[in-house]
DNA sequence: TATAATAAATGTAAATTTTACGCTAATTTT
DNA sequence: AAAATTAGCGTAAAATTTACATTTATTATA
């Protein structure tokens, strides 16, 4: 690795190109973020986002994808480059740009050894520590555009096990738009979308009655896709 | 400048930061990109965007400001990050990083002297010749960006001069989103928004009866946008 | 084994927004 | 004076969104 260390800080004739993580996982009704302790100086024991200096010959998203691997052991997951953040104090050491991206994962299948080794841990989003740098405005602006792709494809979808019931689904956007929504009439919009395969399962997790399970339809949703539809979500 | 130059070509060790500004602007009822002819080795010649390295002592964002100013003598100018590029082989000679902006500008104001100077020219839209490296990629993007943002917040009207009318509006629109739009229904929806400032001067450029000119109300936008309104327009 | 408790599932009417569409008005050119 | 041209306006139909209450399936417990 050719990271700047300590004895590095101060040494400005270089400019880093970093890469930040900023990862959402959806558990127990909540929107979550992964963030990590530091374990070493500078800042040691503050909270920040997960990231990594970008190899000289390392595609940019290829960098992100390196970093949620170490971190989560995940790989093939959904992730979208956000910004790149280039305040010229925005490191206190020495000048450093960093791209974030924003990672979309599933609560259940990471490896939580991995996380734990990283001295990472998973926040609410509403209790996070504040966090290094300009990791809070990563983060601030990460929600957004969240809530925006949200609006316009379905990758809520990303962040549900592979079998869901739609009342999950719908705490779900709830908790992305910050706002309840109707169950009648989300039901109604997400089944006339046409990607939701409706499975004979049950989950009876959340009642006793219990809800169907879906998957969601990823073939029909390339095809109505391609021809147009719009995909709009509450 | 510490700009790797032609001798420089070839030398992989460091990796460079650049920024790429797209710079829209409209006129005679088209949408047009300001395009630079390369005036040096490599790829002289050859079309491309605006750009230039960031400075190591310069906000991303500064850079590319300061990249308009040199090239068109405007500032203040409507002006937004893009995306980061950067995949690792996207320049042939050394790795290097491109943060593009896009920009849009009133294209009576800016300074022809100074563009020529530089070797850019406006292109239509639908005229473009192809770009060097990713550009034709950021161009495309940068469409998708415009058309995206002008749907929810009126920077329409950051391409026309102060004083417009409704009809020119209209045009705007139809130029960003690729389709004819009603006029009734457009004018009714523009007004509704109480945004526009109408002038007891007409434009009779555009026919012989003349259309009414409007200002855009920047105070009341501001006001009505921290109420919550939804921009939205067409 | 009856009943109380709980969340899932469903339909309809009203309100709002969007779309479609044709005529008159003001001005200039011929 | 007539012809040509774009500006400006209003209304009805269609589509979408919103608001809202009851029944159903199942488990826990009395």
């Amino acid at each position: 690795m050719t990271e700047p260390q300590q004895d590095l800080y101060q040494i400005k004739e270089k400019m880093y190109v970093a890469t930040d993580c900023i990862i959402f996982g959806f558990d127990e009704g909540k929107l979550k973020l992964l963030v990590f302790n530091r374990r070493v100086e500078p800042l040691k024991g503050e909270w920040s986002l997960i990231g990594s200096f970008v190899r000289i010959d390392e595609d940019l998203d290829v960098a992100c994808e390196r970093v949620l691997k170490e971190t989560t052991g995940l790989e093939n997951v959904f992730m979208q480059q956000l910004k790149c953040y280039g305040k010229k104090d925005r490191d206190p050491g020495y000048r450093c740009i960093s791209v974030a991206h924003y990672a979309l994962i599933r609560i259940d299948e990471y490896d939580k050894e991995l996380v734990e080794q990283h001295g990472a841990r998973w926040y609410e989003i509403e209790e996070l520590p504040s966090l290094i740098l300009d990791h809070d405005q990563m983060v601030q602006d990460a929600l957004h555009q969240l809530e925006n792709n949200a609006r316009y494809r379905p990758i809520g979808f990303e962040l549900l096990p592979e079998k869901f019931t739609i009342p999950q689904l719908q705490t779900l956007y709830e908790a992305i738009y910050q706002r309840d929504l109707d169950s009648r009439n989300f039901r109604k919009k997400v089944t006339s979308l046409n990607v939701l395969e409706k499975l004979d399962e049950k989950d009876k997790s959340g009642s006793k009655r219990g809800a169907f399970l879906y998957k969601f339809d990823h073939d029909n949703y390339e095809k109505l896709v391609r021809s147009g539809f719009n995909f709009e979500i509450a």
